[in-house]
DNA sequence: TTGAAAGCGCTAACAC
DNA sequence: GTGTTAGCGCTTTCAA
């Protein structure tokens, strides 16, 4: 249809192109011409064919992300991140095309769509796997020319830049929370080593003791309702004498506080929580819930713009993002 | 690198084309020529250049999916769509290309995203606007030979097939389970009005009256936590006697179960609540609250379905998908 | 049974 | 200032 325009005006494709694209060296075109030609693609309602650009340039402005579902149900956190994602995607003018892989075949399923003919770069995103099964086709993929930056919670290679938020820092800043709150013996429940890490280190740093008591573990499914629920029982069964509680996401948080609630525990009063995610369920608690969490869009954001980057031949470095604090009444 | 097989076997490009494409004709080929170039495909890692393919054929394999973001937080109604969306769209090796948009004007801005040599077809959800002023560029859209699929509350119009959900049924199966449950001073906070007609319905079709006490109207945000707690101030307050509420989210829902509890009112023995949407957190709250929803997933799949019988070239009409009720505790 | 050639819509090097 | 041409990778018609 850039030959519709030029035969239009009796003209060559090659100078409708050059004017529509803005590239006519240094002579230029008469400035008539110019406004006509402009004219008539607008007239004629002129959009590039995006396939034929795509094959004469080699570049698609568009991206792939592929997510590996991650977080609990409703929590938000993969929805955020396709915010921030497709928010920058749009400043940047930028399609995306996603899809989401459950395990690494998943992901092998997807490699035919994954290629230079399809898309610029990839993004990718989840919980990084332990077996590290992805990284041989990730690297065979990245091997293979295509800019990957990916959005797990660790640094996969340092061959791929990653997008990851400090998890110690997270649990570190709950804790630390807590005791600004004026709370002396903070329950924690493990699930992820890291911030259980961070717990250690807030209460280390407050000169408050690590009591053995007031950390709960077990073989259940982690971050789960239930678990909260048990922790919450448990606790209260032993008699343990605590006045916070940090959970590592906001599911085991609700199961603590709707157990200690039926149980008759006051929540700011007797004992607070904090949970983790900001899932948007925090402020439909019984008591509003504080949370401590990444922000998804951000790092989506953050990781499209490392992702623009690295198409365009930069360098990119991995980054981490620090958590956030979302104080609600729970901790209050 | 069609290109390049031909090239390492001696043969012409077109051979390689047919043969690769089981598109031999009546005569066939060579057994063992074939066989060769299978493997040499094979070991060459062939891949079908997409770019190429798209502007040869008119054909991408790539239908767009933009969505109008509906539901409240962290109720799952988009995610649970998506996820449908993608299951269809990786059984039949289609890649889709989201986007978000938020009002008709971001809609047209994503006009250049949105033609022929982009995408198959399209698809598009959200909740009906009550001006209509998307109608004009969907239906240019259309008329410029776009596929399109609208999964609206509503058919917008007879030319744009639609995947919708009947709100009405929503209204009317929630109230009909509560009247099973044995209730029979029905409250029902009114967002939507279809949703109301259902709970009339129901109540009729067994014989209790309507009464204006029991229906809670107001000027507030609509299907809010807070105009749920509003509701059940309000209720308890007028000494408003009933045994069972019907809202019109899960959200309000959780705002007047708080409330009631915190007031002392026993769920689901004073009072049984049913909300709507089947959001993740119903299973979060103090009483694991009892919903009736739409399922996303199954929508977003029929839709996919849709799409791509239209872009088959067959006719297809709208369909309704009927509510689903998820029955739990506060309705026990 | 195999190959040559045109063309999808576009850009860029080069010529005039 | 403007036009010609080659070519991105593929399919398909037609010829051999």
């Amino acid at each position: 249809t850039l030959i519709d325009i030029a035969k239009e005006l009796d003209i060559s494709i090659s100078l409708v192109s050059k004017v529509l694209n803005d590239k006519l060296g240094t002579s230029g075109a008469r400035p008539e011409l110019i406004d006509t030609i402009r004219a008539t693609a607008e007239k004629m309602n002129y959009r590039k064919n995006s396939s034929a650009l795509a094959l004469r340039l080699g570049r698609h402005d568009a991206v792939g992300i592929y997510i590996h579902r991650f977080g609990r149900p409703g929590c938000g956190s993969v929805d955020s991140l396709l915010q921030g994602v497709s928010a920058e995607a749009k400043l940047r003018k930028q399609r995306f095309i996603l899809d989401y892989f459950k395990d690494p075949e998943d992901f092998l399923a997807l490699s035919d769509f994954t290629n230079k003919s399809v898309m610029d770069g990839l993004l990718l995103s989840g919980i990084l796997q332990e077996d590290q099964s992805l990284m041989k086709p990730l690297l065979a993929l990245k091997a293979s020319g295509m800019p990957v930056v990916t959005i797990f919670d660790k640094q996969m290679s340092p061959l791929l830049p990653n997008v990851s938020f400090d998890q110690i820092e997270m649990g570190r800043i709950a804790t630390e929370h807590l005791i600004q709150q004026g709370c002396r013996r903070i329950v924690h429940i493990v699930d992820f080593n890291d911030r259980f890490e961070g717990y250690c280190t807030a209460l280390i740093q407050n000169d408050l003791p690590l009591e053995e008591k007031l950390i709960y573990r077990e073989g259940g499914a982690v971050f789960s309702y239930d678990r909260g629920c048990r922790a919450a029982e448990s606790l209260l069964d032993l008699k343990v004498n605590f006045d916070g509680i940090v959970t590592q996401s906001d599911e085991e948080a609700m199961g603590v506080m709707n157990t200690l609630l039926s149980r008759g525990v006051q929540i700011p009063g007797d004992v607070r929580i904090i949970g983790m995610d900001n899932a948007p369920y925090c402020n439909f608690a019984q008591t509003p819930l504080s949370s401590v969490s990444q922000s998804g869009a951000q790092r989506g954001r953050i990781a499209f713009e490392k992702l623009m980057d690295l198409i365009a031949g930069k360098t990119v470095e991995s980054v981490t993002i620090p958590p956030r604090l979302f104080i609600r009444e729970s901790t209050g």
